[in-house]
DNA sequence: AAATTCTCCTGAAGGC
DNA sequence: TGCCTTCAGGAGAATT
């Protein structure tokens, strides 16, 4: 599913390819995402051309003079730039169509969004108050342990809350507490200082490789291909419940944290 | 205010 | 082989 990497890596794709380039017209087939596509989207943006493409935790925004287009993959979304976009099939929702190649909207479980952020998408609610960048100046292990003093809840789904930083799904919150040894189910305001800083370092360290690794994909991006399992082999908890720890041989825990399953080592994380 | 539960959707996986 | 059930999951909305 797309994570922060995943997001950073479409728009690492789509970027050099449709900057600057002119959206002549928007087809869209299901309106129905997780929100209704707005009807201003194809109102104001057509005949416009895409300045830039920007990233803000997992929304992708392409920034047009009247307006900023918001696009969020949800769970099984994805873009692709087609030179000569063959047919659309059942799963292809919307598509933008630049004068030179046309951007494709593919959701199957359409948990995905596109949205108008007008005049910019800083400016739309559900952006207006998201926390931090977890790659920013901003996030570090002092910012999370000021944030999380008195709270109850589960490290790790503090960790996954959008208002304390943003793209940090459960792949990765699950892998950065591993790396930094800290119990996921732990109360996130339980958690010392120097192990929110080892928490924070391994946050970043990990969406960095993931990011590194992602850009495998770069390079077939405009082809029709499905993606490849990026980052799956390095998975040291992920989905590994029942399966032995690579650090210590124990046998790897798992609970739902948050109505999310969570795997953990119970020698390791504490 | 904070924490928990519910919700959207479809494909994959498991059970029989 | 096939049908039915369960589950996964981002994250806002609703509820406690």
């Amino acid at each position: 599913m797309p994570e922060l990497p995943e997001v950073e890596t479409t728009r690492r794709g789509v970027a050099p390819l449709l900057a600057g380039r002119t959206l002549e017209r928007i087809e869209v087939r299901q309106r129905q995402l997780r929100w209704p596509v707005p009807k201003a989207v194809e109102r104001l943006l057509p005949g416009h051309r895409l300045q830039t493409v920007e990233r803000r935790g997992k929304y992708l925004l392409l920034r047009f003079e009247p307006a900023d287009l918001i696009i969020h993959l949800g769970m099984s979304g994805s873009l692709r730039v087609l030179k000569d976009p063959p047919p659309a099939s059942k799963h292809d929702h919307v598509d933008f169509a630049f004068d030179r190649a046309t951007l494709r909207l593919r959701d199957p479980r359409r948990f995905g969004a596109v949205l108008l952020g007008a005049p910019r998408a800083e400016a739309h609610p559900l952006l207006a108050h998201l926390g931090v960048e977890p790659l920013g100046p901003d996030f570090d292990g002092d910012y999370l342990f000021e944030r999380a003093a008195g709270r109850r809840v589960a490290v790790k789904s503090f960790l996954m809350d959008a208002k304390v930083v943003v793209g940090v799904g459960n792949i990765y919150a699950s892998e950065a507490l591993f790396a930094a040894g800290i119990r996921p189910t732990r109360a996130a305001g339980q958690v010392a200082r120097v192990r929110y800083r080892r928490l924070a370092d391994a946050v970043k360290a990990t969406l960095r490789r993931a990011i590194e690794v992602g850009g495998t994909t770069l390079r077939d991006f405009s082809d029709s291909a499905g993606r490849p399992g990026y980052f799956a082999q390095s998975l040291a908890v992920y989905g590994r419940a029942g399966e032995l720890c690579r650090a210590c041989g124990s046998r790897l825990r798992d609970a739902r944290v948050g109505q999310r399953a969570t795997v953990w080592c119970p020698r390791c994380q504490r």
